[in-house]
DNA sequence: GCTTAAACGAGACGGTACGTCACGTCTTCTA
DNA sequence: TAGAAGACGTGACGTACCGTCTCGTTTAAGC
């Protein structure tokens, strides 16, 4: 319940912390990202953050997961085709400096700060499966995919794989092994 | 490069602390678990600890994940039935209280710490993927599997989908989720 | 180099980490002296100490020889009488319990740490020798003191003397003691 | 008690040690003499040292201020030479290199340890006073001392003069030092 | 020559304090 | 009231040294 007396916030804050935090979390990691060093980078100081952020972490969250970032799938009319969209998305998404970084960090922290676990959880699945039901649906429809097969478990899959790739590879995620999760997920819900 | 002369390390402490780590984590979740405590419960000292493992992380890592855990996957025969039990047996694995507690903090630290890293990897796969190399190639030979399918592919879909599940769900996995995960995977690398 | 920004430090915690420590050094002595328990006693915490100062030992050259202990030594206009109040006064100061407790500690970690050293030997020589030079030309003057009696000689047989008394006898020093000690002193100086 | 049985003591262990001791003193301060770096350097073992010294202090006190260092004092037949002779032995033996290191770290754990306490006095006083009394007395018989002048404290003089002069002067006591200091006391014992 | 027992080196042990760090909050002054 | 600055309490970190203990090995004296 913000009031409409006072100084009003400098609107310029928001962004330089954000990006300040990007910046950060590319050089140094997760672990060693203060705070301190954020507020400074960003010109700013820390009580101008708390006052935006809750806690590290859900800035960190917002920094590293825009809102706005996602947009409808294209809808390809193909089965195979939205999912490997969707796989390349996820792995596009997830293999930024700033998020390979950050996730594992706030995976971290996720079991110790509830209001995280579910700000990060709806980010996630709001990026990835947005519009997907219906998508699903239509593919089921054209006898595409199994009945049986749920959102939920197409996003699980296709976050829950890319995650663990990302954790185990050094590397990038190249279109080869887009291809490959592509075409295991897709006839994992196949017909 | 252990030498022979010295008194010798005192073969109860390694048990102790594992067993306290484990206790602890149970009880208070990764964040708050403090290496004092751990010492404390154990009945030894911190400094007793640090001889013997580099870093809390590299504890709760050895506590957690307990060498000689896995056992070679029982060769059903079938490529269904044994991913089945692959699934099985790492939703049975990641579900202990302390792996909970435990994993999320451990996949945090990961990027700080490549010692650590590459420890938790190794342990993993030698628990996730003992002689599935083989029973992958049989399964081609019989013309159950496409392949293509690599046994990487393979870990990647189990340990990733369970991994991000856990996270996910509040509850346990019951068999209903194993059986749709089971198939889901099944079919995704089947021919 | 203070600067006017930013929260000015709480003016109580100087005072209250100070009597703590003169408080825990009449009960336990120098050696079981902790940083914890000071902060603890003083109702803070030790970064808030080691804002202040850079050691324990820097803080308990403070709290045991306050600044502005000394006073101008009484002008008796007689060199005996002012040998003996200094006596008196040296005496009286080391024989505190806090002193006699922490004295001997400081004393060694003198050696370890040169700006303690410094430190140490300015509040002596300004606690003992405050206003001394003057009194004892004028002492030269009066034909009581020999010309080449330097205030250094002074006060290094005053504090040499008391501090050794210190150490070796268990008891406190009497007046008795005093006596003989200025008489000594005074005949050591004198024509 | 010690038995006849078993191995004997190495006999070079404490002379290395004692060594050893000596040139770590002067190379490193009190502070920083660790007892696991002195048995390096000499050679052995913690165990071996602790066998022989019940603790760092008896071991450096030992070290600094060995026994038979004194003899008796040269008998001048003269207060005045005698006094000069105390003071001129005082000041070369307080200012070793390892005794300047050494001695303020045993005043420091004098008062922690009893033991310690009595032995570093008693090796002081056999060392400084060692037939002083009857020195003394007959300086009192040729009328050269007042009467009510006591061994104790003319020791006290002497030794408490020369420590606080090692604690302030960085140089070393010089020959005129010694002078000052010696008329000073002598006077000041004088009829 | 065999036995015995203590000394030996190496190094782990429990204990305890050190000084440092980052968190998220609070308090001052200035704009 | 927001902002910069920076101090606050909390609580854990990993390190260091103490003096003790436990190994397996060596060394002499006594039988």
């Amino acid at each position: 319940m913000t009031t409409d007396f006072g100084r009003p916030r400098d609107p310029r804050i928001v962004g330089a912390v954000l990006a300040a935090t990007v910046e950060l979390l590319g050089e140094t990691g997760y672990a060693d990202l203060s705070v301190d060093a954020i507020a400074k980078k960003a010109g700013t100081s820390k009580p101008a953050i708390y006052r935006r952020w809750s806690s590290k972490a859900h800035l960190v969250h917002e920094a590293v997961f825009p809102l706005g970032e996602a947009t409808e799938l294209p809808d390809t009319g193909s089965l195979p085709r939205d999912v490997r969209a969707m796989v390349q998305r996820s792995a596009a998404f997830l293999t930024t400096p700033a998020a390979r970084a950050a996730l594992p960090g706030l995976v971290g922290e996720m079991s110790a700060d509830p209001t995280l676990h579910v700000a990060l959880l709806e980010r996630f699945s709001d990026i990835l499966s947005r519009g997907l039901g219906e998508r699903l649906e239509a593919a089921v429809a054209r006898g595409e995919a199994r009945p049986d097969a749920t959102a939920t478990d197409l996003v699980e899959a296709v976050a829950g794989i890319t995650f663990f790739a990302l954790l185990t590879h050094g590397t990038a995620l190249d279109d080869a092994w887009v291809d490959r999760t592509a075409t295991l997920i897709t006839r994992g819900i196949s017909t």
